[in-house]
DNA sequence: GAGAATTGTCTTTTT
DNA sequence: GACAATTCTC
């Protein structure tokens, strides 16, 4: 057996070298259900990587025999990488991957079983819009009456159930659930004509195909003798029976999580799954990791407060051996816009003064329309920034629409690819004849690209015009070459070609949208990827494989790898993401902006309890991101979605302990490090003396002076009196608009 | 079928 | 206020 290592004991003398005993009992602890409480910072990523190792290096397990389980792609990469690092040695054959990315690979497999043809589409949340509106549509449902995405939710909702369209209706109460359960039935019909499955539909299938078919089932229950789950308060039922079911044999189950950290509520993660887990397997053996290896007594002290005042949770005590350190920075602002030139002034002052870098600090915010004032004031002061998590590469449209392609290729029965590229280059195909089509296709049980072919001959179906027919053929002979050159092209040159012939790539160059460039540029980088992703294939596949079936993988990983990792290494920039982008993530600064009742806990979980508790640990994830220093930001009113309003202080900055917190308040003579010079100058002399450049009225043309900012001239005036909002020409650094009051400016 | 006008939406997000 | 999606108009 190759993947052994000789000898086990220096690793396992490393192990006890490098783990704390409460780690050291949740790596090695091997003789059933354990579930690992693991508190922010205290390690839990090494444990569940440590515990791969081990399994392999001391307990002998092939990889083949172990089953590990994350929730995001980038983790799952992450982990496989520290485990290679760690043991240097093959893990061919482990199985380490997202809920949907293992439950597609076992459909693959054994989805025939209950039905399933292998070849299928993923759907992700676009197509399923697409979808949707054509179940609604022949189920006479208007768009108008019900939103599409709302009934999208229920029936994400009924899956997560695990109710069928037969059952959802059975239990339908009124008029309106009836009608819903009729467009789930049609839908559901639709995804099965297209050969496609949606997200929920992998994991309840799989759910499905292990229940009813015990011997597929108990191969699967036979090998998996280690299964390890990361972020266990994250998963949902059928991720939970998925792992019940597969745990059934060896009942070796290792669960890795923290319900303090639960966040996914929202999407359907269920925190009771980490409540219940001593009930839900037997002999269940529990640890809790809780010392801190993050951020300083102050941050912990006063995180842990804060989440302390949500009930139902497992109880644990953070703790730490690291200093005090500072205090956590609250700020009260006039509006959003000073907001961020504070911090970022903060972030400027720590850059110049402390020679931080900037991808050491980060800002958070609640929901990402606060992030373009940030953006904007990076911008403007030439601060390199970092926004994550905002439109994935993958849901650009040029992306999906040569994806669709791709689909198409793969999957002939897929309608809505050939909706969506049937017409994408116009081939004067319209939405008319191509409803024609699909009826056509649908009555004779045809893949819609053989029906595109056929309809040709098709002497008796007039109600399609001679020429149109012609054009369905011409466009599904498109797909009958590039099938043809599959055994002799790579797969980057087949998508290539398929870009090209289709006149996709000749569409966009001849267009004069400015964006068009950009659109090309993406293509070449999804080429790119491809390049990489058949290296890697080839790499770990020797034997030659058809580039199809290559395409097919590449498809597979792209619609469930949805945004590549954005956070690229060794650059250094200022980091401006959601608070829940934050999960897993740690800084040395981090600003959290935006506390403030009805936006931070948000308006809309304000009228019930557990949505205010799911607030309230987002809140505990963001300050337990810090390292050393906190600041919480405030403003006193702010102008969302148009209108300016004002605001009261975040229910949670007053949960956080006085001792805890200190307030910065530019009222406060003595200058700090968070007691910037410029804006904050303006704040200090705010409240003494009242100097006339507070009811200065200023006029384009004027020619003026700032502390900071130095000579410029006045281009534009918003408002009166000191709230007046005037946009300035500084020499210096260009057009800004400052607030009057506050950017104390002087007539020269 | 393309471009203009209007309407509606505005939490978090992964798969 | 910003943007996308839909509907209207030619």
């Amino acid at each position: 057996m190759n993947f052994q290592i000789e000898n086990a004991t220096p690793f396992l003398n490393r192990l006890e070298k490098e783990l704390n005993p409460p780690q050291f009992q949740a790596v090695t602890y091997t003789d059933g259900p354990l579930l690992v409480l693991a508190g922010a910072g205290s390690g839990k990523t090494r444990v569940i990587t440590y515990r791969i190792a081990y399994l392999i290096a001391v307990k002998r397990l092939a990889p083949w025999n172990i089953l590990a389980v994350t929730f995001t792609n980038k983790a799952a990469g992450e982990m496989k990488e520290r485990v290679d690092v760690i043991l240097r040695h093959s893990l061919r054959g482990l199985w380490l991957g997202t809920f949907h990315s293992l439950c597609a690979r076992i459909l693959r497999y054994d989805g025939k079983a209950i039905g399933i043809d292998p070849r299928f589409s993923i759907y992700d949340t676009t197509d399923q819009g697409a979808a949707i509106k054509r179940a609604m549509a022949v189920c006479n449902v208007s768009p108008k009456e019900a939103k599409p995405a709302a009934i999208l939710a229920m029936i994400s909702k009924a899956k997560n159930r695990l109710e069928w369209p037969e059952q959802f209706e059975e239990n339908a109460r009124d008029e309106y659930e009836v009608r819903a359960a009729r467009v789930y039935k049609t839908y559901q019909a639709i995804l099965r004509e297209n050969n496609a499955l949606d997200f929920d539909d992998l994991l309840i299938e799989a759910v499905r195909l292990l229940l009813h078919k015990p011997e597929v089932g108990e191969t699967y229950q036979k090998r998996f003798q280690h299964i390890l789950v990361d972020e266990y308060q994250d998963t949902n039922h059928p991720q939970y029976l998925f792992l019940r079911e597969l745990a059934k044999h060896h009942n070796r189950i290792c669960a890795v999580g923290d319900d303090d950290q639960s966040i996914y509520r929202w999407r359907g993660a269920d925190i009771r799954n980490i409540l219940e887990f001593e009930r839900d397997f037997s002999n269940v053996k529990i640890i809790r990791l809780e010392q801190n290896y993050r951020s300083t007594r102050n941050i912990l002290a006063a995180a842990g407060h804060l989440v302390q005042q949500n009930s139902g949770r497992h109880k644990k005590t953070l703790w730490t051996d690291k200093e005090d350190g500072e205090k956590l920075g609250i700020v009260r602002l006039p509006d959003e816009i000073s907001e961020a030139i504070w911090i970022l002034n903060e972030v400027s002052r720590l850059y110049t003064e402390k020679s931080t870098p900037y991808g050491r600090m980060a800002v958070f915010y609640r929901t990402n329309v606060q992030s373009r004032l940030f953006e904007e004031e990076c911008i403007k002061r030439g601060v390199p920034y970092r926004l994550i998590g905002n439109i994935a590469f993958y849901e650009r449209k040029e992306i999906k629409d040569v994806l669709a392609y791709c689909r198409l290729l793969i999957n002939p029965a897929d309608m809505v690819s050939f909706q969506r590229i049937v017409n994408l280059p116009k081939r004067k195909l319209g939405a008319k004849a191509v409803q024609c089509l699909m009826d056509y296709a649908s009555l004779m049980k045809l893949p819609i690209l053989k029906a595109a072919k056929t309809i040709r001959e098709e002497k008796h179906e007039a109600t399609i015009h001679p020429t149109t027919r012609e054009r369905f053929y011409l466009f599904s002979t498109l797909f009958q070459k590039w099938h043809s050159q599959t055994k002799t092209l790579s797969l980057p040159t087949l998508i290539e070609t398929i870009v090209n012939d289709c006149g996709y790539s000749a569409m966009l160059e001849e267009d004069n949208d400015p964006q068009s460039q950009a659109r090309l540029d993406n293509i070449h980088e999804f080429i790119t990827a491809a390049m990489q992703f058949e290296k890697r294939f080839d790499a770990e596949i020797p034997s030659p494989v058809d580039t199809i079936v290559k395409l097919a993988a590449f498809l597979e990983n792209v619609a469930l790898v949805s945004q590549i990792d954005q956070l690229q290494e060794g650059e250094d920039a200022l980091i401006l993401m959601t608070l829940h982008g934050a999960k897993g993530l740690e800084f040395p600064y981090v600003f959290i902006a935006g506390m403030e009742e009805g936006l931070f806990p948000h308006s809309k979980s304000l009228d019930s309890k557990e949505a205010i508790e799911e607030e309230r640990r987002l809140c505990y994830v963001g300050i337990t991101r810090g390292q050393m220093r906190v600041v919480l930001t405030h403003v006193e009113s702010r102008r969302l979605y148009g209108r300016s309003e004002w605001t009261r202080p975040s229910r949670f900055l007053q949960e956080i302990p006085d001792r805890f917190v200190e307030e910065l308040c530019w009222s406060d003579a003595k200058p700090s490090l968070y007691h910037p010079p410029g804006v904050m100058e303006a704040f200090v002399s705010f409240g003494g003396d009242s100097g006339d450049w507070r009811k200065e009225q200023f006029e384009p043309g004027d020619m003026v002076n700032h502390r900071s900012f130095g000579f410029g001239v006045v281009l534009g005036v918003e408002g009166e009196g000191g709230r007046a909002r005037v946009t300035v020409d500084f020499q210096e650094i260009g057009k800004k608009t400052v607030i009057q009051e506050f950017a104390k400016l002087t007539k020269v």
